[in-house]
DNA sequence: GAAAGCTGTATCATTGATAATACAATTAAC
DNA sequence: GTTAATTGTATTATCAATGATACAGCTTTC
């Protein structure tokens, strides 16, 4: 993304007309000076926008031929996480994906996962913070929290390879339900890094409470996630019911998924 | 947000660790000297960012006492979708919602939206663009397609008073089903004005295609949303089937709405 | 009320982004 | 091939952001 400040505008507002689809794939822009005129800035300023959108894969250009749209074929690998199959959780498309720990500690855990979670003042956590890669490119960034007196058995080879549901009920948790909160989120130089974007670009953010039997609180996860490599997905039927219609969350089984 | 390139990286990095709750709310931060330090900055520099943050309200500043994280208290009033009442269209929190159509015009569409509906070379749809609000402040900007075969008895006063979903079925339209896919993107110019959000802010996104009992494509809607103003909520319970246990989402029905 | 610590404000030198212009290299069309 | 249009590269001047420093004003603490 550009630094400058004229750059960046003009490069969020090409930005915005292709991800809205005004600029077609395989279109041909206007050239640069025509660009310049119609922003009121000067070429250097939109070459500059032209790079980063060509270094990050949303432009591609030619000496003498123009400036393109890229197809979105040339997108990176995808993983969707599905509501419309039984299997809400990760649902791999080609290869499986792989963990990767970042750290874990015990803590005090911030005080909005503390009442998510119904912890007593002064317990502590297990704070985790692991990558979800797959083909080698991390398209997520997750950091767990989960009670100490539960967390006991966990090792860090465990985080490392397992799913934290799976640690959990091998730990004699009885996982209940789950609440999910689904928002978006900018890429802090941190997460930035670990996830190979640029900073300042928009991720998808997903935080999860899980509950055991009992109603208590055994995880919060706070997920973000690149937008190009994960997608969110739900299918939804329309019934009647009642007195009028209502949307309903269709629900596939997996022997017959449809596509 | 700050346009600079320095204060601009201060600010993304102070924002991400106020979302990850590592600044507790209500905390006091280092002093600003401190803080240039720590970021190998000037304070001109942090107190740029740290502006910023105040006026965007995830700071509160006083002369002589410091500065602090705003609780989250003080966030705009909320609304909130939810899939695990039947009812995943909008549910208003507090007031109603209100729309207001920007445009509407009968045009070509993007080759995407063409392709998603299963048009014909050539056909044209409707496109509307509209934002929804509440309390006076708009927290989201939609784009609908449908096509104009359909949306022949649609008027623009139409568009701005009731849901598309119910001025199809009232022109005989039969909705079957619809899949949603939900991502992040960056705020535009152009919506970051109608939205009253910085641009390059992070929105959340989503794109649903509505098909009727044909399966034929009858309303493509992509959507801007403010986070902090807009949650996608969904609950998810544990279950056995079959070998293994999966994840299904709970359905709860609107006469016992539990919170 | 004195002291310490903080934010608010101002100044000026320095660095980096932007503008204006010119020209070279590449491509496509005729 | 020649032409026209395009992107690539370079130079210099101008303007905006940053850095360094100093000091004023507000709050809390003792």
């Amino acid at each position: 993304m550009p630094t400058g400040a004229k750059s960046r505008r003009v490069y969020l507002s090409l930005l915005e007309r292709i991800s809205a689809g005004r600029l077609e794939p395989s279109q041909k822009l206007p050239g640069e000076e025509q660009l310049a005129e119609d922003f009121g800035v000067s070429r250097v300023t939109v070459r500059r926008a032209l790079d980063a959108l060509a270094e990050n894969g949303f432009l591609t250009r030619r000496a003498g031929s123009g400036t393109r749209v890229r197809p979105r074929s040339t997108a990176p690998q995808q993983v969707t996480m599905d509501f419309s199959t039984l299997l809400p959780q990760l649902v791999e498309i080609g290869r499986k994906t792989e963990v990767r720990l970042l750290s874990s500690r015990i803590d005090q855990p911030p005080e909005h996962v503390a009442r998510a979670l119904g912890l007593e003042p002064g317990e502590t956590v297990q704070i985790a913070r692991r990558t979800r890669s797959i083909g080698g490119t991390a398209y997520s960034h997750l950091t767990t929290f989960v009670p100490a007196r539960i967390a006991a058995g966990i090792s860090d080879a465990d985080l490392s390879s397992e799913p934290l549901h799976v640690l959990l009920e091998r730990n004699g948790v009885k996982i209940a339900d789950a609440r999910q909160s689904v928002s978006a989120a900018l890429a802090g130089p941190e997460v930035a890094a670990t996830l190979g974007v640029p900073e300042g670009s928009a991720l998808l953010s997903l935080d999860r409470i899980v509950r055991d039997a009992g109603g208590r609180g055994v995880e919060f996860l706070s997920g973000l996630y690149r937008p190009d490599m994960f997608r969110l997905d739900m299918s939804l039927t329309r019934v009647d019911h009642g007195g009028g219609r209502h949307w309903e969350p269709a629900i596939t089984p997996l022997e017959e998924t449809p596509r």
